[in-house]
Parts: structure tokens; C-alpha cells; sequence
DNA sequence: CGTCAGTTGACAACATGCTGTCGTTGTGTC
DNA sequence: GACACAACGACAGCATGTTGTCAACTGACG
């Protein structure tokens, strides 16, 4: 018997669930370093090179509103810099302060440690597997969208 | 070279996509019957048996102040209902009214629909790996938090 | 039977996401 | 060069999640 929708459900269930503990752990991360996950995000979407908000956004996934009032607020607490952007008048590119980039290096170790328990937990062939599906079933529901 | 902490930012990344698509086909899902994903899923949460509020944030894995709120908004619409809890005075059991049950079931076909073209697209026993796959990490989870 | 710890709902404050609207700024086309 | 359209940031309003605090209720233990 198929039963997808019993499938599907359980199948989105469990993502939320996992994306909850995902986004704790990260909370747990990011607190030392006086950061939330939306700040490591942001901060972490310009390391290899200035963006402008929408840019970061697209990169995120989400609107550039929401990227928008993290940035002003990073901005605010000196994490990160506007420089003029030669392409866009009113659109400065963000980089990070030198206190933005210590703020993110300084969850660099405790995430890798906390990668290496969770990957090494799960087996790291398999981990390979899951995060390739993850990918796979990201495109697919691109095109299957109600 | 093993690059764990690169796969774990792959896989949190992977996560948080997978988690925002889930929503949006949700909310294409839940908006027809004038239900959010959140409404729908304390609906769903009660259809087996009548729950009290911190019941239902249980079986979701979020805080019961979050249920509380939608949970009063259902009652003030007339989709959830509160019966006496004979076990505490201040906890009513809640359950759907035959307006909220309408609203849920009502959903169920394009959720078929949409679940079967999902995992048809994906590949039925791929599929049901990556959800067993899922809920495994998130034991893990549990066990490696930071 | 009284006390005390845990559970529960109410309320408030906050973070993060979304949508919609607005005026400004680039860009491509005629 | 002028004009229509897209992209961008600002602002407002809303939904959903979090934490913290409080009072009422439950149940277990002495």
C-alpha cells in the first residue's frame, strides 16, 4: 500500500521538528559570541565578499526585509559595515567590522566540535547520504509545489 | 579529509531550506480552507483525542504559550472547542468543532495530491529512507545537543 | 492534613519571518 | 535622450515562535 500522504506528512513533521533542534543548537552556539542564528547567518553571508542586503537575502532564502532589519541592527552594534556600493546608490555593500568578524570566529570551534559529535554520531557516510537527499528533495520541491 | 564542520553547516543550511519550502507548500495547502500551517497542525494535533494546550505543544515540540495563542484564536474563531478536564479545573480539553474538522478534512485531498507527486517525484523507497534517516538524526539530536 | 514542587494558563516583551506600500535608483528599450 | 520596468531600502502591520513572570491548580510526601 502507498499511503504518500501518511508519508508526506510524517515526511514534514520531522522536518520541522529537526529544523527546532537545529535551530536551538545554533542558539546554543551563537549565544557565547553574543550572536543569535539570524546575526551568524547575516555575518556569516558576507565573510567571502560584501554583499548588499538583498544580495544576503538571496543567498538566505528569505525576503530582504527580514535581512534588512538584522543588518540595521548589526549596523547599530557595530558587527558590520556599510561601504558605498559603486552599483546602487542607496544600496551600501555590508561587510563585517573587525568585531563582527571575532564575534563569528569565535563559534568557529564549538560548531565544528558539535559538527564532528553530530556527524560521527550518525555515521559520516550516511550523514553524506542525508544532506545529498536533502538537496535532491529541496529541487524536487521546487517543481512539485501545490 | 573528513570536513565535518562543513557538512554540519551544509546540513543546517539544507534544514532551514527544506523547512521554509515545507512551509510555503503549506500554506498554499491550509490558505483554501482559511487555516495557516500552525492552525492546521493544532487542529491535526487533537483529531485522535482531545488535548489540553500543554498537551498539544508537547506533541509538536514547541512551548505551550505558542499553542495557547493559536489555541484561543481557534476558539474565538469556532474551529477548536474547550470540554471540562475532569483532572485539572484550569485546563480545559480541547477539540475540533464540526466547523474545525470541515476545515481540516477539507485540506486532505490536494495534501494527497501534493504528497503523492512529492514522493513519486523522489522515489517511494528513497523517500521513506530519508524520512526513517530524519527521524533518526533527530534522536541524535537529542543526544548531542552543544 | 499541610506543605511544597511541578504543571498550567494568562500576560508581557521580544526576535524573526512574511506581506504590502512607498519613493528612490538602475537598466534596458525605443 | 526619454520612458517604462525592475531592484532596492524604509516603514507599517501581522503571524509565529521564544523567554520570563505570575497566580491557580494538582499531586506527592511527610
Amino acid at each position: 500500500m502507498p499511503d504518500e500522504p501518511r508519508l508526506g506528512a510524517e515526511f514534514a513533521l520531522s522536518i520541522f521538528k529537526v529544523n527546532g533542534q537545529m535551530l536551538a543548537a545554533g542558539e546554543q552556539l551563537a549565544r557565547p559570541a553574543g550572536l543569535t542564528v539570524a546575526w551568524w547567518q547575516v555575518l556569516g553571508a558576507v565573510l567571502r565578499r560584501p554583499l548588499n542586503a538583498a544580495g544576503i537575502a538571496r543567498e538566505m532564502g528569505i525576503t530582504r526585509q527580514a535581512v534588512q532589519r538584522v543588518a540595521n541592527r548589526l549596523i547599530d552594534d557595530g558587527l558590520l559595515e556599510a561601504s558605498p556600493n559603486p552599483a546602487h546608490k542607496r544600496s551600501p555593500l555590508l561587510s563585517t567590522t573587525p568585531d563582527g568578524l571575532a564575534a563569528v570566529q569565535q563559534i568557529a570551534p564549538q560548531q565544528a566540535d558539535f559538527a564532528t559529535r553530530l556527524v560521527d554520531a550518525f555515521g559520516h557516510k550516511r550523514f553524506q547520504q542525508l544532506v545529498d537527499d536533502l538537496a535532491a528533495v529541496s529541487e524536487v520541491l521546487d517543481d512539485v509545489q501545490p
